[in-house]
DNA sequence: TATTGTTATACTCTATAACTATA
DNA sequence: TATAGTTATAGAGTATAACAATA
């Protein structure tokens, strides 16, 4: 038998797999997934980056972040304005976008809090401070 | 702005893309892929269980659990026994099954050991810990 | 009637490769 | 020559709907 209550990595897939199912569940009704959503946070936090930075972001490649940000500007949500480079774009949110974000965060984390109800207040904290080393010292982010 | 930081969603599911990339490196010598590990760990820990429960326990339904059966059964890791129910099939790991499931929860360790490696001991199990708990009161797992 | 497995079909997300226009 | 964006195509994973056999 394997000890799967202590495997790091068959954990955490449980939980996300969860996490993505309650976001998903709770973004479904503005035809948003967590992966848009992500992408708009990208686009607020490094506004004018290009979408090969998006893309490296998100971890898909251009062709795929190029998919993402027709999507979102189909959607009137992000703007292609020109950049210093005439290859690129600079990729910005339009007020609605802004305002969706907004929305959007806030609908996100109480689908966090209802998430992480039974851990104590102290536990909650550590948890996520732990979580965001881990994901900031082995991999890439917005930041 | 918006405070990533302190966001649980987001932190994990960054978290989560890069433990899914480390493990799929891993494994992709093997032609395996996370959800195949955790196909075989399901059937491991409910031998004898049909493709519908296979399809609750990952979280698919039963046409894609039926396509993950037939991948594990062309590749001899998995075999359709005949069930009590003459309409069910009882699921069970080949020898080939069983061997190579306890290699690569050898090889997913390891991969574990890595991500963890920036924190304590004790930070590292409460982490687990945290988890599990968390995965156990909002989801539904092998257990 | 409800359920198990099955089949056919379609959708989403992603990747690869080749093209264009600029640098 | 290298890079940003684009396009076309393909693959993996999943879902839905309908069907047969059995409960």
């Amino acid at each position: 038998m394997h000890d799967l209550e202590t495997s790091f990595g068959y954990q955490i897939r449980r939980l996300q797999l969860e996490v993505d199912r309650g976001a998903r569940q709770a973004l479904v009704s503005f035809d948003m997934t967590p992966a848009r959503v992500t992408a708009l946070l990208v686009i607020s936090a490094r506004s004018g980056c290009t979408q090969t930075a998006l893309g490296e972001a998100l971890s898909i490649n251009r062709a795929s972040a190029m998919k993402m940000v027709n999507l979102l500007e189909a959607k009137q949500l992000v703007l292609r304005e020109a950049a210093a480079d005439p290859r690129a774009h600079a990729l910005v949110l339009t007020p609605k976008g802004n305002e969706l974000l907004d929305h959007l965060v806030e609908v996100l984390r109480k689908v966090d809090d209802v998430m992480l109800a039974s851990l104590t207040a102290d536990a909650r904290q550590q948890l996520v401070a732990n979580i965001r080393q881990l994901a900031a010292c082995n991999g890439r982010g917005v930041n």
